[in-house]
DNA sequence: CGTTGAGTTGACTCCTATCAAGAAATGTGG
DNA sequence: CCACATTTCTTGATAGGAGTCAACTCAACG
């Protein structure tokens, strides 16, 4: 039993590795043949290049992706011709729920730097729940995390100021990083000030100013598009109105 | 066949009254055994005053809740005091998918008028899917709606004025209320104008002005809280730019 | 009929978008 | 490898939209 249950980590591991989504089932002690079969209907496509496309608004929905490693961004297409950015989803996140309603994708998502996506043909994890006790339940939980976040983020869109607004975006990012074992004090931001700006809604020179006035303040060290946060109490603090969508923010994938 | 059928027909109008949930399946073909199943799952409690809570942040998580008559505000506290509205939930709509992920409510619930909800044990219904083929589809169908009527208004709260906030979400108002059989031009707002600045990120004041403004353009009569739309074409027009959001934010349930 | 809460309206201020110009980095082709 | 083009970022000046503060009106209710 006890030499199993290695065996069984192991092999969560390594699917860990290979895709985010066992992650989810972590918690509920599957066996070994549970992973196996969440492995089997998992496709590993090659990388995709910087600007690379996931998927595109309109296209039918047969799959939900999980970013293993690089940074995926998810917007949508205004009528003008801008587009407008709904999400940056970092490795272990997972990309495409959106799809699910009307059978096809409703924004798309695009690669800001070469990243690599696990696909899971959601008609086949649908099948697996009658086979794997709990993988449903997980699905639920994932998708009403989902919706969770998105809260938080309308909460911090609809009250907050441009300061805060980027203080919970860094943080959200740090606490992401620091979840999948990177540091979450230190890292490279893969979008532009464009695209932070589209997604907390704010012109690209106003995030510019925010980066340079932290970087007084002694809160950051910016260069470029590397982020080094030295004081992370001041950045918690500009935050203390709005801890509320912080924390559905920050919450583990 | 026919007649039962017809039989069917009727249980899923009964149903249909009763909660709304069973309005998910009808695309589905459900047959009179399976709306039995789904029935008798469901609470029926008795309504609730205005003010009456259906949850509060912090409760366990057992059901989901449909609106049958009258409005639901969810909103979360601050750590001010001051609360923030996350939603109102017409007749027909489900509140509480929040809840799932942590197996406790994320906020507060309460009826903005005498509001009848049907009780959803999430654990039955969970169970249901085995035996209800395509339950469990609709049920994640339901989230993913979930998740892109929040990026719409995120879109919306991110990019858009105050009065595209306000034109979007009459318009939305509207045809959910068209949806459910009522009027699309005539309604009573059944929350304050301090409730729809919460929701829309607006102060209150900026609300009134902008419903007098919208009277004296002629798009709207306003009194109190009654609500015609004289000019619905304008009304769009406000939003000629945000469509992607005003789509999202529509679309029936 | 006074009290209370909701709504309206005005005056003022401030935050942030916009416009504009320049600097830095990145990429390209000769 | 260098000159040029292009994109991204930074910084400044300006203007406008919406928040805040405050006073007033109106409706509801005991």
């Amino acid at each position: 039993m006890p030499k199993n249950k290695v065996v069984s980590l192991n092999k969560l591991k390594v699917a860990c590795k290979n895709c985010g989504l066992a992650k989810l089932c972590l918690p509920l002690g599957l066996d070994s043949g549970d992973i196996d079969q969440l492995d089997a209907i998992v496709q590993r496509n090659r990388p995709l290049h910087r600007g690379g496309h996931v998927f595109q608004t309109g296209d039918k929905f047969r799959s939900l992706y999980v970013v293993k490693t690089g940074t995926i961004k998810t917007y949508t297409q205004c009528p003008n011709g801008s587009e407008q950015v709904v999400g940056f989803h970092l490795p272990g996140e997972v990309v495409g729920l959106d799809g699910i309603e009307c059978d096809k994708h409703l924004c798309s998502a695009k690669a800001l730097e070469t990243t690599a996506v696990c696909e899971v043909p959601f008609g086949r994890l649908e099948e697996l729940t009658s086979s794997i006790p709990g993988l449903q339940h997980q699905l639920f939980r994932l998708m009403s995390r989902e919706i969770t976040k998105e809260t938080g983020l309308m909460v911090l869109l609809g009250k907050s100021t441009a300061e805060e607004r980027l203080a919970a975006f860094l943080l959200s990012l740090s606490v992401r990083f620091h979840n999948r074992g990177f540091s979450p004090v230190e890292f490279n931001l893969s979008m532009s000030r464009q695209e932070i700006g589209s997604y907390l809604g704010l012109a690209l020179e106003t995030v510019s100013r925010l980066f340079t006035h932290f970087q007084e303040e002694s809160i950051l060290l910016v260069d470029r598009k590397h982020i080094k946060i030295l004081d992370m109490d001041q950045l918690y603090n500009l935050l203390s109105n709005q801890t509320t969508c912080l924390d559905r923010l920050q919450a583990p994938n």
